[in-house]
Parts: structure tokens; sequence; C-alpha cells
DNA sequence: ATCGGAACTTATCGGCGATAAGGTGGGTCC
DNA sequence: GGACCCACCTTATCGCCGATAAGTTCCGAT
């Protein structure tokens, strides 16, 4: 039987966790399917769509699509959708960097046409709603990229960064040393995911109360940005 | 006179916005600074030494340090701060990649520390505080390198992505079609960090509160996470 | 029996990061 | 003034990489 492209896809991934992106050769891959590395380029046309296709096969494991996502509780499956995201990049090693070349896919798209449906029942505009999505969608892959570069180098670092000499004369770092050396990176996660929820939520406040009152008007948020007094 | 490493860097710099970081091979800077490669090696330990150099020059460029963070109008220089960075990484081809690679360094925990002071100020406490600009940092890393990713291949692919048929029969999407086709980066950066902006304003909000009534207890932010019934 | 194409091999290209070993020139010390 | 040193560079080379060209094998349809 001859290679399949789907075969080659799966031993990628296992490649990739054993080697890490930077081991990931073809030559590497194509000893590990008992082949010469040449024979991959019939079945992609280059190292870069292999990548994709990967990048792909990770999100899919995690994400089961045709969810129909419920309006009522949105801030339920938006924080859901983002812990499932962010387990399938972990999953894998370098998973943030061989995701964050890909572009999305046409076929992704009418499950965000979903979401935006959902989201619209709360009295955003798409717009709104697409950027909220995508917010969150950059807060994930910022936070993984940064999770597996420390990973990777606390691997191959002898000492672990900042030591305690390092925060000599810091009161307040060394108060917040465990954010500061990542010792819990799932809480952390989860506090900017619980922050940017709550956001949105003002956010759609706002919008919903404009909608109601007035038409709408250009562009809210532009301009002058934040201007607000602060505390609290 | 003998190279110098600041010119070096420097140039290499220049190389970046010429070539991308993929064009950047120690031959190619070595040819544009008059030598043969293995003269870096005199200078850098080794590749990864130098991008690092020129990542703390990008961001130096851009972010002058020693400033003073006023604790009454928190939004106002995180948010400045925000546009800084993006600016500067922005500022350089690949900028946002280059950045990804490099540990945070020692010198930067005073300005952090700076920052922390102010954001205790509100009542936060200095985990809370730093877990907030951690999070506003990841959420910069991630939408430049999506930014840049995007404009990359903008350049070297021949037809938009998400033609107008892909979007056939999603009216929502084809709504916010200016969003997903990242026409107007700058607006939709504002967007999500305005977002984070007001989240912190209500993690600020419940926190003080929190320190002002009972004692501290554990992690607010842990377990269950988001549970709130959605519809703003 | 023959032809065609899918799926692979061998050979090779140009480029990469990195190291080893050797050269060179100016400054220092006796 | 000669010996030495060392900062700084060169030449040569290693083992890897992604990718292409051209040739081979083998199976299935005609």
């Amino acid at each position: 039987m001859a290679l399949q492209r789907d075969e080659v896809v799966r031993t990628a991934l296992r490649v990739l966790n054993e080697e890490g992106i930077d081991g990931l050769s073809t030559r590497r891959l194509a000893r590990e399917l008992g082949v010469q590395s040449p024979a991959l380029y019939w079945h992609f046309k280059n190292k870069r769509e292999l990548l994709d296709l990967m990048a792909e096969a990770m999100l899919a494991e995690a994400l089961p699509p045709d969810r129909e996502p419920d309006p009522e509780h949105w801030p339920d499956w938006i924080a859901a959708d983002a812990r499932a995201k962010r387990s399938a990049l972990l999953a894998y090693r370098d998973g943030a960097r061989v995701h964050a070349g890909t572009l999305p896919t046409e076929d992704e798209l009418p499950a965000v046409e979903a979401q935006l449906s959902a989201l619209c029942r709360s009295g955003l505009r798409p717009r709104t709603a697409l950027r909220l999505l995508l917010t969150v969608d950059r807060y994930i892959m910022g936070w993984v990229t940064e999770e597996q570069a420390w990973r990777q180098d606390a691997a191959e670092r002898a000492r672990p960064p900042f030591p305690d000499e390092a925060l000599r004369g810091l009161p307040l770092l060394s108060e917040a040393v465990d954010v500061l050396r990542m010792t819990d990176h799932d809480a952390d996660f989860e506090y900017g995911l619980r922050v940017l929820i709550e956001g949105f939520r003002v956010e759609i406040a706002r919008e919903a109360a404009e909608g109601a009152g007035g038409a709408d008007g250009a562009d809210g948020a532009q301009g002058s940005g934040v201007t607000g007094d602060g505390l609290a």
C-alpha cells in the first residue's frame, strides 16, 4: 500500500512531539515512514503545506465541529472553546508555532458564522462580534506561544530564569514570583481569559444600549481610545 | 576599525527589513558588513544571541525607560505602552517572530516593579497586577504575529484570501468582512485593547472590594472559571 | 501485450549554522 | 628593537536543510 497523506500527517505530528519543530525535517520524517525524503513531495507541494495540514489536524482533535453555540450562555462556550484551543496547541510540542504560520481556512467559516449569530443575539453588530472572537484568539496564540517557548528553554537551560537574587529590592515582583516564573500556567491563563470575558460583557452592554437608543454611527472604538479615569 | 556589536545589530535590523527573518542568514549579514560569515561568531555566541539583541534594540527604540507610571490613570499608560509595543514590533518585518523567541531580561524588571506599584495602589495584589500586565502583553504578541503573517502572505499570494464567493450564504461574516480581511488593523487592535482594559476595571473593582471586605482567600480565578449567565 | 500514470528512488543543487585552525597586525613589555 | 600576545579576521570544511530533475517500478485499464 502506498503512503497516505493522512498517515504522513499523523507521523509528522509524532515526530514533532519527539523532536520539536526544529527537528522536524523532511529527511527525518521520511526515515520514520521508511521512504526517501523526495517521496514526500509527491504528497505535499512543500513543507509549508504539510505544516498547514498538521495544524489543521491538531485543532480538529480538540474542537469537534458542528456545535450550535447557545446565545444565552456565550461566556460559557467562549471560555470552553478557548480552553479547548489552548489544550489542542499545548498537546503538541511547538504547537503554537506550527499553527502561527497558517492562514484561516475557508471551511472554518461556517462555524464562525454560527458563533457570530449567537453573539449578535445579544445586540452586537457582526463586526464587533467578530472582533471579539479574534481578540480572544490572539490572546490564546500569544499565551501558548510564550508558554511553549518557556517550556522549551526551561528544558535546555541549566538554571531557572529569574533567580531570587534578581528580585532583590523588588518586593512586589517577589510577591508575584509564581506568576513571573509561570509556575501555575493554567490559573494564569484562566485569569486573562476571565478578564477578556468581563470586558466583553461591558462592551456588549454598551453596544446593546447604543443599538436600542440611537442609530449606530461610525466606530465607537476609534481615535482617542481608552480615556477612562482609572481607579476601578 | 574593527566591527562593533552595535553596528552588527543595526545592520541586521536593516537586513531584516529588506529580506525578512528567513532571508536573514549569517552569510547575508556578513556580506552586508564586508566580512566573512564566521567573523560574526567572534562577536556573538550564535545566531540566537544576535536575534536576542535585535529584539532588545527593537523595543528600546520605542519604549523609553524610566517613566514613572501614574497610579491615577492606569488605563492611559497601559494603553499607551501597548500601542508603543505594537508599533515597535510592527516597525520591523517579522518583528513579532524575532521577539517571540526571547526570554524576558532581568533588567526590564525594575520597570515592571514600578508598574506593579502603580497598579497596586488601586487595591490589586501584586500577583494579580502582574497577571494583568502579562495578559495585555500576550494579546499584543498574538495580535502582531498574526498581523505580520497576514501582511507577508498578502505580499506573496496573488489573490486576497476570503474572496466574496467564499462568503456566500454567510451574511454576518459578509457584514464583518473588513474585520475578517484585516482591512483596518489599527481599529481592530484598539478594540481588543479596550476590551482588555474594561475587563481590568471590573477585575480591579472586584479585588478592591474583596480586599476591603474579608481577608483574601486563595485564588478567585481558579476552577470552574467563567460561570456568568451571559446576556450582558 | 501494451501503455500510462501513480508512487517512488537516486543524484544533485544551493544554502544554512557552526567549528577548527590558521593568519595578521597593532600594542606592550623587556 | 625584538619577542610576544591577543583581538579580530580568513579559509576550509562539516553535516544538515528544502527542493528539483530525471529515471525506475509496478499495477490496472484497455
